[in-house]
DNA sequence: CTTCCGTTTGGCAGCTACTCTCAGATTAAG
DNA sequence: CTTAATCTGAGAGTAGCTGCCAAACGGAAG
């Protein structure tokens, strides 16, 4: 059981992501100052830097990216690497709630609208790449330095990258664009 | 004949980054500060951020990016997209001085060990995905909004992800790297 | 309930990237 | 030489972010 303590920090957190979302949406990501978001969670701006290291982290923090890695690792040994990745991608999407999957739209879109964010993000992906290329490499039992493997997982990243940076096909489209590409992929990219 | 106002210019600029990337060596990117920069180039703060609307910019304006597009383009149409791919990055790298491939390879190092400048690298790339997806599009005779084309597109910019992202391999080995990575692709990625 | 310890918070000062504005200098053109 | 366009320097101001210290709070022991 938490303690109240516990409980509080997470209230703060969850409250100053509210907030700043809110103001975002509201007045626009730039012209949000964080000493307006800290006013409208109740907290000092020490307070804000506390809970979240910059101003980017508050929209940035995604906590579906480790899902879909857990399910892609705890997916059956028989599927190919594309089977494992497309089941676990669409096992979190369908696995969270509607308001849950608003949410995460309106981050996306937020997050592909600001450059810095947008920047950020990429970063964050390909800096998964190399986990997600040892859980390939176990998978298909090969090392994870081995050329094969290390260009498989790029392009799987690459097409993954092409379809988040199409704009707008609706929230649903995204994984029918999705499976399309990785089918593609599965075919071995004719052209 | 460039009058004596644009020479200036550009005796500023090259000023600039020749002292900005020179500190930044010697003490580091985060522990530079603008005012340093400008002052060992000799020009005030102002003047600074009228050449470079940003710190980072200083170090991320590539220019190599272009001369690899056009080299794709004008490839021979009968090469395969894969091969004319391979064919323009070997020109622009081969066509670069021992002195120019040097200054690449140190921008590049920086770029890579500073999240800021990475991530905005890493944006600039994928921003540049439009432009390619057109190019491939014309070249295979397709429509650039093909799926195909699309994934096809992602998956040849991933695998070259994946091989920027290979911790020095040496200024050399990066090029082998590519190439194995572009023949497994070109083999359909089979693992 | 009180006391005590560790954690959390707020306020403040300070640094730096970056913007805006304005006056003065420099270059190009008539 | 004069005039017009452009470039530069200086200063003030904003915002993200860090570090420091004292006060408030939560949790466990007596």
């Amino acid at each position: 059981m938490p303690g109240l303590r516990e409980r509080n920090k997470a209230r703060t957190r969850a409250e100053i992501r509210r907030q700043a979302m809110r103001l975002f949406r509201d007045q626009g990501y730039a012209s949000t100052t964080v000493e307006q978001i800290a006013a409208a969670a109740e907290v000092s701006q020490s307070t804000f830097f506390r809970y979240f290291p910059s101003k980017e982290d508050v929209v940035l923090r995604d906590e579906l990216d480790p899902l879909v890695f857990d399910a892609f690792v705890a997916a059956p040994p028989e599927l190919t690497p594309i089977q494992a990745f497309r089941a676990a991608v669409r096992a979190v999407v369908q696995g969270l709630s509607a308001e849950q999957q608003a949410e995460e739209w309106e981050r996306h879109r937020l997050t592909q609208s600001v450059p810095e964010l947008r920047a950020r993000n990429l970063d964050a992906l390909t800096q998964g790449m190399g986990l997600f290329t040892q859980a390939v490499a176990q998978r298909v039992g090969r090392r994870p330095d081995d050329v094969a493997v290390r260009a498989f997982v790029g392009a799987l990243v690459g097409v993954g990258l092409a379809v988040l940076l199409d704009e707008d096909p609706g929230p649903t489209g995204y994984l029918e664009l999705f499976d399309a590409g990785l089918a593609q992929l599965e075919a071995g990219l004719p052209l």
